[in-house]
DNA sequence: ATTATCTATAGATCTATAGATAATGC
DNA sequence: ATTATCTATAGATCTATAGATAATGC
């Protein structure tokens, strides 16, 4: 191993010093910026310089902060999954299936945030978006967790449904997806909490 | 009115004649290759010129057939809407919730329609995207059918679960989209029917 | 001295027009 | 005569480089 795969930070040259202090709230807006651009044209349809408008600065101004539209959508989809943790620990003491029901709830403040995950998890299917390992890894994460919790809840006897843990963990996956969707087409007719309530009342019992 | 408002067929001029006879195949080819880039790339992402290569003409050729690519999705979308409504119809012997599940395994020999519906439908929530009125009103649809559906079940006590019709038949829809979502990621762990069939067993009686 | 930001711009790509040539329908 | 297809290309847009100027950190 050559010092190289430590990278030290050197005493001068690029690098030897930090960015800006203001430096923190420009790449802010500019994430800001990216929910917006890429939630709405997707990452095959956003562009640097439509970024660059929403975020107040120039072209190149962006440039400096990000090589090119990969690395926007990398950073603002790592902001998304740690936002998306934080709120999952903060609803922690609950069991699972109801602190959903919070985290649904608190998300309807976050349209951006909504329609980001729909429209790039959709794009994300396609094996060649750089997006597509990260989805299909955090799918394979989900069902996991879900699937263990439903045979938990089997052995205790309050799964109301003769099915695989697997196709009830894909389930509830599915109706958080496609509930959002449909939120954001007609918000006064989709009631998120309230259909994913009736799911969770039609596969378990309510002892658990 | 003038005769304008009737569109008459002069007897010579553009549009005296009706399109060559292999025009129907060049213009089924193209619509093919809409279906790969616009699940691919979205709308927003697609080109002309990206269609016009993988249908096999150049980009002016292609614009001979299609003035831009809006219209070439609004064709692909309007295919897609009658081959739905004609796989609904020949299902339609059975009861609608068990007729989907003969829906779900047909559609799953047309990987490419799937993707087109989730990518497309994803990136259509944005109020400004061309295909927004037709998956609202798509949505509104499906609804309201649905809607009645349960009602149905419901004055006959076949509902399992005491939720609002208007839920149950969001969920239901919800079910369809996440579960071909996941499908997408991966289809070795996602069983949509398998799924699909829980859905059904947990929300109704099987006297239904 | 380094980081941040801008203007100017070269090169690549996409859309859409002009105009030529070939194939088909009545 | 109309439809279909192509090449050439003008104009618009996007990415990425060059280089200048201003602001900040140690």
């Amino acid at each position: 191993m050559s010092a190289e795969s430590t990278p030290e930070r050197p005493a001068s040259g690029p690098g030897s010093r930090g960015p800006y202090a203001k430096s923190k709230q420009v790449r802010q807006k500019i994430l800001e910026a990216c929910i917006e651009a890429f939630s709405v044209s997707g990452f095959h349809g956003a562009t640097m310089k439509e970024i660059a408008a929403k975020a107040g600065i120039s072209q190149t101004g962006l440039l400096h902060h990000f090589p090119n539209t990969r690395s926007l959508l990398m950073e603002v989809l790592e902001e998304r999954s740690l936002q998306e943790s934080s709120i999952l620990h903060a609803a922690a003491e609950k069991d699972f299936f109801h602190a959903q029901l919070s985290v649904v709830r608190d998300n309807e403040t976050r349209p951006g945030m909504i329609q980001l995950h729909t429209t790039i998890s959709a794009e994300a299917t396609d094996a060649d978006h750089p997006a597509h390992d990260r989805y299909r890894k955090r799918y394979d994460d989900l069902r996991a967790y879900l699937v263990a919790l439903f045979e938990m809840q089997q052995s205790r006897g309050y799964v109301r449904v003769s099915a695989s843990p697997t196709a009830l963990a894909n389930l509830f996956v599915a109706a958080l997806d496609g509930l959002q969707l449909q939120w954001l087409y007609n918000p006064d007719e989709v009631d998120v909490a309230e259909s994913l309530e009736a799911l969770i009342d039609a596969l378990l019992s309510d002892v658990a």
